[in-house]
DNA sequence: TGTACATCAGTGAACGCGCGTTCACTGATGTAC
DNA sequence: TGTACATCAGTGAACGCGCGTTCACTGATGTAC
């Protein structure tokens, strides 16, 4: 399952097709078509749609895991007085821009799919993604924690989720969201400006 | 398709199983057996599985928009200044909490059909829902407009949609992130609780 | 260089299964005369 | 009051369809001798 051809334009194909319509709506006989592959490619390749599914996710999530490890990595060496709030979510939103961007469609297409997942919370994707995944972002919560000392354990829990909501949110409807800013106001702001836009607005949240 | 007994169960089942598992997911076979009533019954009552699935919304919205509605009506007369932004987000947070609990499960059961609704932006339900609730939900946009004058129109719409993310997570996982406050800080916040917690936080990222 | 065999990506057709929907039907309740 | 008919909630069984998966197969490329 490395890197051929068609497995790249099968993954390509479910990355977008997931994104729109989610995954049990979408068949794998759609996929394949849309990718111009044989139907019985996916189960050659990745063995079931199940495993496909988690490789839509591995294909993302695992270089963007990667980075943002090697960012607390150094974080850690360099020891130092802790960061401020503004700084430690931007590394985050850094990250996620920083990631290989030919190794996905397109950003707000792989942000749309995680909504999704996020959205139907049960079931083997969750389970995967905890396993797979749960460790690093228990770190990054360690360091944005040194940021807001004043906060007591439990109210910070309920305002990081309260941020993780509008970042989600606006990242998985993002498509939607410039094109009414376009047609509003003729401004088309990058995924970038958005997501940087939003760091002052979390900051003031969290800090209150 | 009023309110006998069998409306009423297949309602409830189907409010239950698809905020489990999202909508192609769940059969009508698992909703029927699980509300114990025919098979058949669905497509007598309801028509369609997509039409349940619209019923299952229009149980909660209905009532809800209606009393939102009244609210907006009652400002509109009464004048005066341009009311504060916590009274304003206050305002919708305590009209979701009015809404008769006894038509639906559980307020946070609903809240997580909401977020799957609106994690698979595509398809029939999305339209269903702009063309029914669209009218209420821009009328009290603009009542929060009135409250952060400073603000032109473009960043105040981004910054609405950091806020209804902020919502609609937190809502939507509402049940999962109330056990995880229960397991690690003994304490378990009523969604009442968690929903006014957010007041102050959504409000010093909508000024700041 | 030539031959035999192994490996592997990809194929075409078929499989059984669970799905939403349909339909002829039942039995209870209401209405007209 | 009794009878005939209409309405309506609910039923049981079957329908065709699209689904994920399987399997025997092909053809290209690599390897051993």
């Amino acid at each position: 399952m490395s890197q051929s051809k068609t497995v790249v334009r099968i993954l390509d194909a479910a990355e977008q097709l997931f994104s729109e319509k989610g995954f049990a709506e979408t068949s794998l006989r759609s996929i394949t078509s849309q990718a111009g592959v044989n139907l019985a490619a996916v189960n050659y390749h990745f063995g079931s749609k199940k495993a496909l599914i988690q490789a839509v996710f591995a294909r993302f999530l695992d270089p963007f895991c990667l980075l943002l490890s090697a960012e607390l990595d150094r974080l850690d060496e360099e020891g130092g007085e802790p960061r401020d709030l503004e700084s430690n979510l931007s590394l985050l939103v850094d990250t996620v821009l920083r990631v290989e961007p030919r190794s996905i469609n397109d950003l707000s297409v792989f942000m749309r799919l995680i909504g999704i997942a996020y959205a139907q919370s049960q079931g083997h994707l969750r389970h995967y993604l905890i396993d797979m995944y749960s460790e690093v972002f228990q770190r990054y919560l360690n360091l944005v924690t040194a940021s807001i000392p004043h906060l007591n354990k439990a109210e910070l829990y309920w305002r990081v989720n309260f941020m993780m909501g509008s970042l989600m949110f606006t990242m998985s409807s993002f498509d939607a969201l410039q094109a009414i800013s376009e047609r509003d106001f003729q401004e088309k702001p990058s995924i970038e400006v958005v997501l940087h836009r939003m760091v002052p607005f979390l900051a003031a949240g969290m800090r209150r």
